[in-house]
RNA sequence: GGAGGGGUGCCAGAGCGGACGAAUGGAACGGUCUUGAAAACCGUCGAGCCUUCGGGUUCCGCGGGUUCGAAUCCCGCCCCCUCCGCCA
């Protein structure tokens, strides 16, 4: 969420930064007049708190000096000061949570660096690499849904069958495959044998509806997650909820910053809006693995520094790969609602002939740390200072996976295996042909 | 799931309902001493909010209650530990 004290002291850079995406400016006003109100009655009930203590310490003294009369008089006093002040703090209460209430509807503000937009549309390729989407061949030019149902390593019927549509199953080849790329990606990050200073996690699938709130997936979205009822907890959509919430409500010595974490877990989407679409394939899943790279800074420079590190590390994986790709960068009118700058990066994927979304690398500045309270304070030095945050794929797998799938079919149907997954896979160049 | 024990500051650990934001020890930081260091000694040493910058106020797992007054009493919940049960 937005710091309330900068929403206070320069409200109209913020209304100018949230038009820029288009937000409701209404919530904005709200916020503004009852934090007014509720810092007005803020003050008197702390003074009538204050009031309330010093007359409670006479009474004592008066008790111990064996006035017990006095004392037993003054008590009709500072019940009524209590009473009062119980009822004004109720009030204050009644404020404060709405203003966190209105705070946590407010998305952040763009990045200055964003570009202007109001849609996807808008959105601007600052690069593009590998070869061009005319540049494929007719035998690269099949979607991965048929080359999978043909190479048996795609089984999206069965997967219906147990658990529904938009479900999708890998086997053989393609289960051992997923297995290679997001532990070719794990290592590229974490195994100290390639000077890897990402600390892998394996966080809890299963989180907290806090935890939810922390990196702003709640409570605007509730429709997007699947939510457990019975235990109250929520199934992750993406690593960065449990990752932005490790340090929650804790203080990191600035010495250990930057933080850099990656994991690899399921992410589990409704998908609420996009019902009948991307049905076939990997296109889009209610449940799909994913690695993320994840990292808490200090401020904007070592959160911006960070953020092209995991840029660059996701795009190496897809150089890894052999795939095409482009980097976009989000108009403000596409921005996530945490997000203040976001670099999408899109493979080409020949057999579908589409660019697909396979990674988003955003940086948070301050907004999720302030809801999820992760600060840090140097050591010998007074105060703490709101964290910044960072995160981005690398990659999501199922499209990654589409677009290797189609962009490596050989003539005789089967499918080259990029030499730097081959270890992985016994030394396999292909996948067999049907 | 059952029985018992426990949650206090960076850590350890006290705390008859009024003197407690909290003893004491350790760590850390600053200083004195020293050629330097250690030791010793002195001092500092949690966070949030509001502020007319004097100060005020909140926080002793979380929430509620009793009371003039709660870290201390009562109720509910959460978490941790031990034992039992169940289990990949």
């Amino acid at each position: 969420m937005l710091d309330l004290r900068r929403i206070r002291s320069e409200p109209d850079a913020i209304r100018a930064g949230l038009s820029r995406r288009g937000a409701d400016l209404a919530l904005l006003d709200r916020v503004l007049e009852l934090d007014e109100r509720a810092r007005a009655v803020g003050a008197e009930v702390d003074d009538l708190r204050n009031q309330v203590k010093t007359v409670s310490k006479e009474i004592g003294e008066l008790f111990k000096a064996g006035q017990r009369d006095e004392a037993e008089a003054r008590k009709a006093e500072s019940k009524r000061l209590g009473d009062r002040e119980k009822e004004l703090a109720a009030a204050a209460d009644g404020l404060q949570a709405d203003i966190r209430d209105a705070l946590l509807r407010i998305p952040n503000v763009p990045s200055d660096d964003a570009p202007d937009g109001a849609s996807e549309a808008d959105n601007v390729v600052l690069r593009t690499h590998g070869p061009g989407p005319d540049t494929f061949a007719d035998h690269q030019r099949v979607p991965h849904w048929d080359i999978g149902t043909e190479l048996g390593i795609i089984d999206g019927e069965r997967a219906v069958k147990i658990s529904g549509s938009m479900f999708t199953m890998y086997r053989g080849w393609g289960a051992r495959l997923l297995r290679a790329m997001i532990g070719h990606s794990l290592d590229a990050s974490a195994d100290p044998a390639n000077g890897a200073v990402w600390e892998e996690i394996r966080p809890p699938t299963l989180v907290k509806t806090d935890t939810m709130i922390g990196t702003g997936h709640l409570p605007k979205f509730e429709d997007e997650a699947y939510h457990v009822e019975r235990d109250d907890l929520w199934t992750i959509p993406t690593a960065e909820v449990p990752l932005t919430s490790m340090a929650a409500d804790e203080v990191l010595d600035w010495d250990t910053l930057p933080v850099r974490f990656t994991a690899y877990t399921s992410c589990f989407r409704r998908e609420a809006g996009a019902a009948g679409r991307d049905t076939r394939g990997l296109l889009r899943s209610h449940e799909f693995d994913k690695v993320e790279l994840m990292g808490y800074a200090d401020g904007a420079e070592q959160a911006i520094a960070l953020q092209e590190e995991i840029l660059a590390r996701s795009e190496q994986i897809l150089q890894d790969f052999g795939l095409s790709y482009r980097i976009l960068d989000l108009c403000a009118g596409d921005l996530g609602g945490s997000a203040a700058r976001t670099w999408d990066i899109e493979a080409y994927a020949p057999g579908v002939g589409e660019w697909l979304e396979v990674s988003s690398v955003s940086w948070f500045a301050d907004y999720q740390a302030r809801r999820a309270n992760v600060r840090w304070k140097r050591a010998g030095e007074k105060g703490t200072q709101v964290c910044h945050t960072v995160n981005g794929s690398a990659m999501g797998w199922p499209r990654t996976v589409a677009a290797l799938l189609e962009t490596h079919r050989q003539p005789d149907g089967s499918v080259a295996i990029p030499e730097v997954l081959q270890p992985r896979l016994g030394g396999a160049t292909h996948i067999p042909a049907a």
